[in-house]
DNA sequence: TTTAAATATTGATAACCATGAATATGTGTA
DNA sequence: TACACATATTCATGGTTATCAATATTTAAA
């Protein structure tokens, strides 16, 4: 909704560290001291990252105990590549009548 | 070829000003003082954004006179959405065979 | 309660970046 | 040549952000 809100949410995956994590999510949920020593930052600066990557609706937290899993949001990253496509595909006009 | 190619060039799209840009080459090309005035932005921020869009492969540039021609680069646009789906599509091991 | 581990927050700092004024370069026309 | 227009580059600046040290919070166990 608003190209603002879409340059933030582009924004969160525009960083080498995030990257990062959502390949080190691919397989499955994480905690976040895993995502911490696999990246090698430090803990402040990944509780840093997970906050903008949940913010934009990439990964979603699930609390367990004293620690937070982190998993790729199917949802989230299906809307995100949407959104990606309505800025990088070249609309002919109509639609979805395709370029067959 | 690198998370760090890789966040470079999703750093390109991460501009509210440039997302505007890759909005109004949708329908074809248009010269720079064309997308200045429609941006409501300086030359020289223009010309600053086109060449991060460029760099990025996501634009073409087309010289005609004294103008240059900006367009989607439609490769560049496809290899992009490429890359994004391989950071935000989750791998289940094998491949397409669903979730169902 | 105390202790320890995981995570979040605060604060400071260095690096990065978007912006525009001034200027330079390129291009067509008179 | 001169002039006008389009674009690129340089430079300075204010704003954003990634990073970590220090600290706070949360949770489980002793």
């Amino acid at each position: 909704m608003g190209i603002r809100e879409d340059a933030r949410r582009i924004k969160a995956l525009s960083d080498e560290s995030r990257l990062a994590v959502m390949l080190a999510l691919r397989h499955g949920e994480k905690c976040g001291c895993t995502l911490m020593s696999e990246l090698g930052i430090s803990q402040p600066t990944l509780s840093h990252h997970m906050k903008i990557l949940c913010d934009a609706g990439l990964v979603v937290a699930r609390k367990d105990g004293k620690w937070v899993l982190y998993s790729v949001s199917a949802e989230g990253a299906v809307q995100f590549r949407t959104m990606i496509a309505s800025y990088t595909e070249q609309g002919n006009g109509s639609g979805s009548t395709g370029e067959g």
